[in-house]
DNA sequence: AAATAAATTTAGACAAAGCTAAAAAATTGT
DNA sequence: ACAATTTTTTAGCTTTGTCTAAATTTATTT
């Protein structure tokens, strides 16, 4: 990720992200009261702060009329989510934390300023491309795949991916999947889908199931496709 | 160790380490003026922040007589170093960085707040007992064995330890080590000094070798001692 | 098209952590 | 013992990121 040469705050990173992620949502430029909300803090402070990154470039802002990221604060935004990703596989990978635990400690070492670092920890995890809640994982350069993380429930037949997440988790369900032999990380593939009560077939390390709509539409698979 | 239920800024717990350092030094209270050349700030600035950590109980300060850690900072003190070291331990282990590389990066990770975390990699790293310095890795309560790292001209024969570092890290030294198959983690015995010119003979995965004085006294050795 | 409501910005304050310059205490030298 | 020097502290100012309250602009309603 063409690294940025001007120190930037803990904070002004927050705010770079948040408002790439609202822009995500929405495409359209960021309200302010938007960005007060998701970062915890006053519209007033969120005008501060948007300011001092429109000086440094890091985003476009005419006053009244939103806030959007420059191609400079897209990059900016990309490299921390990229740090952030890897943080997340290594915490689920090497340090047996479940995927669910990882967010919080994630978001403090995003944060963490070496390229050597960030680079031989992507070499250390075999250069994942999705973290582990399926969300694909920024290149040096910051490009990635589109996430193709869907549920089970929309994916046609034939379709093969890795089981990244659930919508629904209610310790039933999880048990649920425990007794059925279905963990985060193992590859699926759709066999068979029923016009009648959308039952779905899926061929799994351990054989092929039949599961209802209602646990097809709270798994999500990370599909494997083309690159 | 003992988690501290009370916030600390990341300045708070440099200073923190700072005073910890130099009394290990000095074993008296600690000056002002050393805080502040340790920290690379002014000797107003310290005096400010050792009031602050004294209303939190961290320090014992009392005006123009310097100050020193209390119990509560000891233990603060000790959490940082532990988690430093760890980080270091993981870097060069896990990531392939040179021991000599370590510092900088292992100074931002020591700040990440995170009890499981530490619990965790520390079990992933095999609970290391020391860093690749040979410094002693202090365990959760803050205990940890005296670093017993010291320069083979220093110790007595039939020591036994690991090559945990270098005095003098001249390329010309490094290469010297490179040709002799001396590397950081070896383990060495010395199994004779000739009184002459001091000389060592010491044993190796490779057989035994003879290395001079000067030599000897730029290899340390962490010694693998009763615990 | 006013009037009202909602969103945004401005102005002025505050806490953290630093700085400079000046004052006060401790130490040293003779 | 006391003058000179060094160390430490105080006082007042700066910057960063926040806040509240008031003012202003934009959006919505009738």
């Amino acid at each position: 990720m063409l690294l940025y040469y001007f120190e930037m705050t803990l904070s002004e990173e927050d705010y770079i992200k948040a408002i790439y992620h609202l822009s995500q949502i929405d495409s359209k430029s960021v309200a302010t009261n938007a960005i007060a909300e998701q970062m915890k803090t006053k519209p007033s402070s969120v005008t501060d702060m948007v300011k001092k990154l429109s000086e440094k470039s890091l985003v476009k802002y005419k006053k009244y009329q939103g806030v959007s990221l420059s191609e400079k604060g897209r990059l900016v935004a990309l490299s921390i989510i990229r740090k952030h990703r890897l943080w997340e596989v290594f915490l689920v990978d090497k340090l047996n934390f479940s995927w669910d635990e990882v967010h919080e400690v994630a978001e403090q070492l995003e944060h963490i300023k070496s390229d050597a670092l960030i680079d031989k920890l992507d070499a250390h995890l075999g250069f994942p491309k999705v973290d582990p809640h399926g969300d694909p994982i920024p290149n040096k350069e910051g490009f990635f795949t589109k996430s193709v993380k869907k549920l089970i429930s929309e994916l046609p037949i034939l379709s093969e991916g890795v089981c990244v997440g659930v919508n629904d988790s209610s310790v039933t369900f999880l048990k649920f999947l425990d007794k059925n032999n279905i963990a985060l990380g193992d590859t699926f593939k759709i066999l068979d889908r029923e016009e009648f009560d959308g039952s779905v077939t899926i061929s799994t390390r351990a054989g092929s199931i039949r599961i209802s709509e209602q646990i097809a539409s709270n798994l999500f698979l990370e599909i494997v496709d083309e690159e």
